[in-house]
DNA sequence: ACGTCGATGTATCGCACCGATACATCGACG
DNA sequence: CGTCGATGTATCGGTGCGATACATCGACGT
């Protein structure tokens, strides 16, 4: 099942909504608003590509060669991509899920990325998501560390240390972002006109549980 | 090539280096001591330890009844798995290494996590190694993001915001690391007691072993 | 004029590893 | 006595990485 990869073609399809592109672009463009690191590997572009554009959310133009305005930027023989209808109709379904695939580590930073993409309520319901789902981890690694302490390495012990701290920091910075969508959650901007042909009531594809709800523990 | 994983081998000839153990339970040292996160899953383990028995360097024993002391424990079919002489010497080639293959993400958190194994010079080369990598890191990002920062969405900024400060506050981390261990280098201490049948002292104390000279590639 | 070097560009292949799953036994709890 | 969670070994499909191949182009030196 796997949803085939999910989060790849959300980043995809993401940066393709902002302009055409072809690979090597999309590329260059995906690592540097991914962070850098987290590089993402030619091995997957490509066959995504494929499979986005068999499946019609995007479309590939074999582009020959661009009539030149300032007499460079000639290369020759690249495949740009753009959204279809269909393809914008479903990265709208994509960015209006907040349930857990959204903040989970694989998919989260690709989510934020696109939030210029999403409405305010969904923006705070992911970050709200990934801070409980963080305060559970450092939970549950306190309470490990606490059973397991003395039975540990000085250097295990630092490692574990460390990581804690790295999640504290997380928290903290997803408590300033929740604070902030708050503030803006209340005095509303017109931020951003959405493509005003997706209506799509979005059917919140997440998850069924009814214990999803986001409970706001401690 | 790339060295079939060798930070998953490195791993679990270090756990069993403190003592023998089944697969399940060497999983569960295992994520405990990697903090948790970055689990190991039975897809890479059982693999792993078929291809370390092949080559000898581990010895697998099938349980059947362990004659209780107290009654419990009395657990079967089970298969421990124990560090041969030639397992033995292989970790302690791994371990003394001290190259990027010792630094870099994917088995920066593994080496650390056996530094009580690790002479204290490899020590310092590594964390200093790693520091001057996220150093290095730390400022491509940084000259990217100043090219970059006008053309660039405000959650992206954000984004990019966080994950400096992430490795800036790990670089903070190894500094303190690094002090400590000149420290220690300066007021050589009998550190840690160690599991007693591991050679700390050295056999054959002059032996450069040549077919493992460390190098290690750049 | 020639070489070659790095950036641009598309594409594939091996394989390491994860996530899911299957199967089985055991202790504990109601 | 039934079932549930922990213990335990093992495999399998799929995703994505790293390496690589191939090709063109501009720029630079000599």
């Amino acid at each position: 099942m796997r949803a085939r990869s999910e989060v790849l073609e959300t980043a995809i399809l993401g940066i393709l909504a902002d302009s055409p592109l072809h690979g090597y672009e999309l590329r260059k463009r995906l690592n540097m608003v991914l962070g850098s690191f987290r590089a993402l590997s030619y091995g997957s572009l490509y066959p995504a590509l494929r499979s986005l554009e068999q499946r019609t959310l995007i479309a590939g133009t074999e582009t020959k060669d661009a009539p030149p305005q300032h007499a460079l930027s000639g290369r020759r023989s690249r495949i740009v991509y753009e959204l279809t209808a269909h393809g914008k109709e479903h990265l709208q379904g994509l960015l209006s899920s907040s349930g857990p695939a959204a903040w989970e580590d694989e998919s989260f930073d690709v989510r934020f990325a696109l939030f210029g993409k999403t409405d305010a309520e969904t923006r705070l319901r992911i970050l709200e998501g990934r801070r409980t789902r963080l305060a559970e981890r450092l939970e549950m690694v306190r309470e490990s560390a606490n059973r397991t302490r003395e039975r540990l390495d000085e250097y295990t012990l630092e490692l574990q240390r460390h990581g804690l701290e790295q999640v504290e920091h997380e928290v903290a910075w997803l408590d300033e972002l929740i604070d902030t969508e708050r503030g803006r959650a209340r005095a509303p901007r017109s931020e951003a006109r959405r493509a005003p042909g997706s209506t799509t009531q979005n059917e919140a594809e997440g998850d069924p549980r009814p214990g999803t709800t986001i409970k706001e523990r401690g």
